[in-house]
DNA sequence: ATAAAAATTTAGTATAGGCTAAAAATAAAT
DNA sequence: ATTTATTTTTAGCCTATACTAAATTTTTAT
């Protein structure tokens, strides 16, 4: 039950982000996402390991522990309900809210987040349609695939986005795609990878690779 | 416009509500505060003091600037709007919204505690009774007195509470002393220093001397 | 006005967490 | 199967912040 440093934290939330079922986590993509060099990456991991919150073999990667895995979604959990707060509370758009939910989420309260979830209503995700654990580190994981992966004429609605980044969600709201929208792939040009994809209501547009491998979406069922 | 560290701010605020005017505040007082020890307050102050938050001269206590007092204040501010948060959205009681708005406190973001005022309808004190700053850094100094200071027979208001610890607020809780009630103190005794208080309702109470100091009051005006 | 007590500072040390540059291990390419 | 390129780790260093013990200054008491 020892509590963690903001850089434990920080540390479990981007491996968790970047696990894949089966597959370990490479420094080098960590030091990425964490903004640090990879030394740097190898000195926590050997602290993470010596608690036992993650795998680590010299050379090989890293994964979560049993331990380190729950502690990782309770920090996800914590930045997606203030998220959620900061959005429909405080009126924040969603490409202003995660750099805040940075912080908040390493405050350190299991009372506030149960009081904070259900002030909100119990959420089920977050602005960018990120799911939100509940209490019990459960996390709702329906089948969903990257626009970018979707085949011409399936039937698709757009349920989150993959970069909460300020830039990439200001481009979305220029140009009017949301989550919930429903829409087809219309065409797929081989050449750069990029899309022709038609909404519900008629309107046609043009998506880069870059933009349709940050769109997720599941199949429209009916 | 740099910001500060965590420990830069706690210190500043510490330093904010342990002055007097006209008064410097010592290094031991600050480490009684801070928990900590004489010598690490002493590195800090020379710390603050390089960054010209803090008038330091060797072996006499500090003052905030005119650069550090509206840096304290800020923190103050959003420390009383958070815990205003936590008691009125939230609904934890007044003895536990202390402990957690010391780390919301530290959350870096101007427009996020302007919303916050908004959201919260601008409150003017926090559930302690402590007055928040405005935007602008203006704080509300209005009279008052410990209600050990005060003289038998005057008609008093409780409006805030000096100690936020748990026990304290629990011992208020217990013998159903709040903010805004209305007493007099009907006895002084000199041997201990404790009052037999009056409360407008007739309920009589005894109060010890520690208890009485921690107790803010104004003179009922009518 | 000194001596004793209290407060404060200095000097030296520790830990968390980050960095650079060099060394070592693994993966890729001929 | 070597060589080359990439990835990762090690070694050594730095800063912020805290600590202990010793030295110094200020305050208090005789």
């Amino acid at each position: 039950m020892e509590s963690l440093s903001r850089s434990e934290e920080n540390y479990l939330k981007a491996i968790f982000s970047l696990s894949v079922e089966g597959e370990t986590v490479a420094t080098r993509k960590l030091a990425q996402l964490l903004n640090s060099k990879d030394s740097s990456v190898t000195d926590m991991l050997k602290r993470l390991s010596k608690k036992s919150l993650i795998h680590y073999k010299k050379y090989h990667g890293v994964s979560l522990t049993e331990k380190g895995r729950p502690m990782a979604i309770k920090v996800i959990r914590r930045h997606r309900l203030w998220e959620v707060f900061l959005a429909d509370k405080l009126g924040f758009n969603w490409d202003q809210v995660h750099e805040i939910a940075e912080q908040m989420e390493h405050v350190q309260s299991e009372e506030l987040i149960d009081r904070l979830d259900s002030f909100l209503g119990f959420p089920k995700i977050d602005p960018h349609g990120d799911p939100i654990p509940d209490k019990m580190g459960n996390i709702d994981t329906a089948p969903h695939m990257l626009l970018a992966d979707a085949d011409e004429g399936i039937q698709l609605t757009i349920i989150r986005v993959k970069d909460d980044s300020t830039e990439f969600l200001r481009y979305l709201d220029a140009t009017g795609i949301s989550i919930g929208d429903n829409l087809e792939v219309t065409n797929f040009i081989p050449y750069d990878h990029s899309l022709q994809i038609r909404f519900e209501e008629g309107k046609e547009m043009h998506l880069s690779q870059k933009v349709s491998e940050n769109i997720v979406v599941r199949e429209r069922k009916n």
